[in-house]
DNA sequence: GAGTGGTCTAGACCACGAA
DNA sequence: TCGTGGTCTAGACCACTCG
């Protein structure tokens, strides 16, 4: 059927997703539908099923498609979902700042949560999370760089090591000591003006802007681990992160049959 | 040498990824040093080179090695340098709301850059930016979501269509009319106070807060097309993002030689 | 039990980089 | 010229899903 190009200087792999791509933008693979298989493919295109696949990951690796082992492979969305990427490092770096900070525990305590907490944890009331509030300083600087207070789930109430100077992630050490892995973290970030009270322990003048993020750590179990909640002093501190492009099926508008 | 074992039910490949990832890191390989090639490492570990290239291809993901054709399989870092990754749709969902908004320009026209503003660009004084002012609106509601300014390349600044209520993103608009491709986005968040003229614009109270996002666009060559510079007030807007792992090395640490 | 995607083998040819 | 990684073929076995 649609066989491809071999004069052509671009892989055939690549020109086999950018057909599929084609089809399914077009709607000949609607979406929560099933790509032919993969050896149907591999007679359709007249290729082996190394590069179907190959052809296929690049699918999968944009959101289109979701591969599923007995079943088949099944259309996502009609568009691409993701189109541009960023990694980084360990969950410092969601900061600026990579290891070169220091974590001064003030306060641990166990808590019992309830009211707005409750509703910052998406969990019920009553459970019962240890606290830790402490103040981050960059390595060179004398005034904190910010406040931060953590919450650990009741699974992990009983880490140790919570005290003094950390050099280290809270989230590694709860990796370490109960040997869970966190798969997943969710960000978000608001401006807000910092309070009296905040911007003296801050060190800067009340009713000036700060940024705060809160960090939400979860398991391979898609449960809250840890909640870290900062807030930095607008004035010394400012967040950053690039993001890439890095598929390869751009600019195709070729004349595929419509 | 150092093979893998088959009654395990981890795939072989990542048993190869393992065993390099800490021949690595044991600086077996040094940074900057070349691995075995890929013929090597089927003979090393008594597989076929597709499995030794899909164990490689996990260092790759990781930014632990460069392949280079004609050359060999270059290590970059000693230890893992991307461990979490966030992917996103098109650069509108840098922030939520992904294309229910529309931004209504007020003001568009050509600027000498200089002073701040060329610092901001980070481009010499004296070109000539096209500055376009407007107010991005979430489609069902009233007031304003954020304050819009953006400046354009003196390359890009001929482009069109740039007036009244624009609900296709602007770099969508460079790719389309000038057929180029946008690389990379730098993104840039700060807190800040709301000026009286700001709050006016934006229709809340002065001296509350606001989220300052500036997002650079490149393009191929890594040439600075676009910069967006936008202020949401605080109560109106907060920015999310999710990160996840996504390699399969973890957990390594068994008893390979040291 | 039939069919799926996941893994794996043993070959092959190519463009490219280095000597 | 030679060896590298990039692509590709034609097979194979497996665990899994589903009827």
């Amino acid at each position: 059927m649609t066989r491809v190009d071999s004069s052509l200087s671009v892989p055939r792999y690549v020109q086999v997703a950018r057909t599929l791509f084609d089809e399914i933008e077009n709607g000949r693979y609607g979406v929560g539908s099933l790509l032919p298989t993969e050896f149907e493919l591999c007679a359709q295109f007249g290729v082996s099923r190394f590069t179907v696949r190959e052809a296929v990951k690049q699918l999968v690796h944009q959101g289109l498609v979701l591969r599923q082992p007995g079943v088949g492979s099944r259309v996502l969305a009609r568009h691409p979902v993701k189109q541009y990427t960023q990694t980084m490092t360990g969950i410092t770096d969601l900061r600026q700042y990579a290891s070169e900070t220091t974590l001064q525990v003030t306060q641990s305590q166990l808590l019992h949560v309830e009211g707005s907490l409750a509703r910052l944890l998406e969990v019920n009331k009553g459970e019962t999370w240890l606290h830790i509030e402490g103040l981050r300083y960059q390595d060179d600087q004398e005034q904190p760089i910010c406040l931060t207070d953590v919450y650990i789930a009741p699974r992990y109430r009983s880490i140790e090591g919570v005290e003094g100077a950390m050099r280290e992630p809270l989230y590694r050490l709860l990796e370490k000591q109960f040997g869970c892995t966190i798969k997943a973290v969710q960000q978000e970030i608001r401006a807000m003006v910092l309070s009296a009270q905040l911007a003296k322990k801050l060190g800067v003048s009340a009713r000036t802007a700060g940024l705060w993020i809160a960090r939400r750590y979860f398991d391979e179990r898609d449960e809250l681990v840890e909640l870290a909640v900062s807030v930095h002093p607008a004035e010394r501190f400012s967040y950053r992160e690039s993001f890439r492009r890095d598929w390869q099926l751009n600019n195709i508008n070729t004349d595929t049959t419509h």
